[in-house]
DNA sequence: ATAGAACCTTGACCCAAATCAAAGAGAGCC
DNA sequence: GGCTCTCTTTGATTTGGGTCAAGGTTCTAT
């Protein structure tokens, strides 16, 4: 089901969307020209999956566009998801042999892969991306800490408006909009996928959405699109007046 | 508070207790040289604040020996650890000026620390300390996630056995000793960091210990000292059968 | 010994979120 | 237009774990 066509208009590095952020954005032109050799695209449709945990994975990949999401799952069905994945992330752990996770194409994605063992060579050759690749490895630990505070003591309303206040801080940091005052976006993600992503069941996720809205911190036209107001009021709802807590 | 006395008998990497594990493991000897040249030891007692989130760090470290231990608040007082510092665990980040996490002391601590700037100095130029580092970052991530499964949809008593899987298993390989059957080993925390550690209240901690206990899956001689007769079944309540979640 | 301070356990009660259930809203399709 | 499928909302009820409160255990210091 894997669909190989629709590849990106764009096949070179040089007028990448990711140049200047994904694992590559250290790389000189000559190192590019060497990634360019070794690269492929892969096209996924919102809804497919990526990959299964535990089955052989030969190659790590960039998100070009799209979302993807990693889940991890305990055998009766219960599932967490520990990443979301947005144009310029990274896939996949050099020197793994099989997925760690479950990958899953939440919009239609574009995938800039590697074949693990040229990229591990290179790799091994070409600080410029051990370097990069520390330093987002570095950022996700931290949103993964995060993210177990959100977890670990959040309470849902805190957790839905943390999810909404990442979301649109990213659509603004996209768009170079303000990050004060008025906000608009589209949520990327089904009640059931943020209910993976916060701990909480669909239902819950719901009522808190629908709660928030009553209490004016949103408004929703459709199930997706979003008005913040008053973004300063959206964070203080999410309980960690500072911030939000960046993503990414 | 910051105790530099009773400093290590092995100032020396030669013979450091962590040599093979830490950041410096891929070292060659004359690399090792020069870290020891801008290495220093620092000792904490057990309770003693390493450092505030938010205050300047102006060193990186590794744990020698002791634990410690990383956590977040929100700024009513919830707290949630976010990660388990054990022998040869990194401490701090290259690059980055003001503290993110609490440190804390659970036992006694002795950290050899680098200056930041020397290091990442030195970072920038031998390819063998990013590459460990490198590899310990992607394997701290993973423990990030497998908690945040358990943070997010575990109940109390798998949370419970979780952790005493995963101390139990961490004991063992220190000791050799074999990972089936009869386990024998300390808690290295009191019950409120179990409960930070899990998303618990102490309460809870304390009252999935005694369920436990009354089920015969643990034993215990005193609050810390555990017996698990047999370590399946402890696992078997962990949620994840596979293998309780490898933690390091 | 005795006092205090941590740390831990247990009980009673309560509440936030899960569960169970039903129905509404859109989107795509014939 | 009506049908089906997926996603979402809302209501009723239950429950796991939180909160509040009272003691119990150890350990250290005096």
């Amino acid at each position: 089901m894997t669909l190989e066509d629709s590849l990106p208009a764009s096949p070179s590095c040089a007028d990448c969307p990711i140049r200047h952020r994904a694992v590559c954005s250290r790389c000189d032109e000559r190192e590019l020209g060497q990634l360019e050799e070794i690269k492929y695209y892969r096209s996924f449709e919102a809804g497919q999956m990526v990959i299964w945990s535990g089955d052989k994975m030969d190659f790590v990949a960039s998100v070009v566009s799209g979302i993807a999401t990693l889940t991890q799952t305990l055998e009766d069905g219960r599932t967490q998801m520990v990443g979301l994945l947005l144009p310029s992330d990274f896939v996949g752990r050099p020197g793994r042999e099989f997925a760690a996770y479950n990958i899953s194409a939440t919009t239609d994605l574009l995938m800039c892969c590697f074949r693990k063992k040229p990229f591990e060579e290179m790799m091994f050759r070409t600080p410029h991306i051990a370097q990069r690749l520390l330093e987002m490895t570095l950022d996700e630990l931290d949103s993964a800490r995060e993210w177990m505070l959100l977890l670990g003591r959040k309470t849902a309303r805190e957790k839905i408006a943390s999810l909404l206040a990442i979301v649109a801080q990213r659509d603004a940091a996209v768009k170079l909009r303000t990050q004060r005052g008025r906000m608009i976006f589209d949520l990327p993600l089904t009640r059931e996928a943020m209910a993976d992503y916060l701990g909480l069941t669909l239902e819950t996720v719901s009522r808190q959405i629908s709660a928030l809205k009553r209490d004016g911190i949103i408004e929703l036209e459709g199930k997706r699109h979003v008005t913040v107001p008053d973004f300063d009021r959206l964070l203080n709802e999410a309980g960690d007046d500072a911030d939000g807590g960046m993503l990414t």
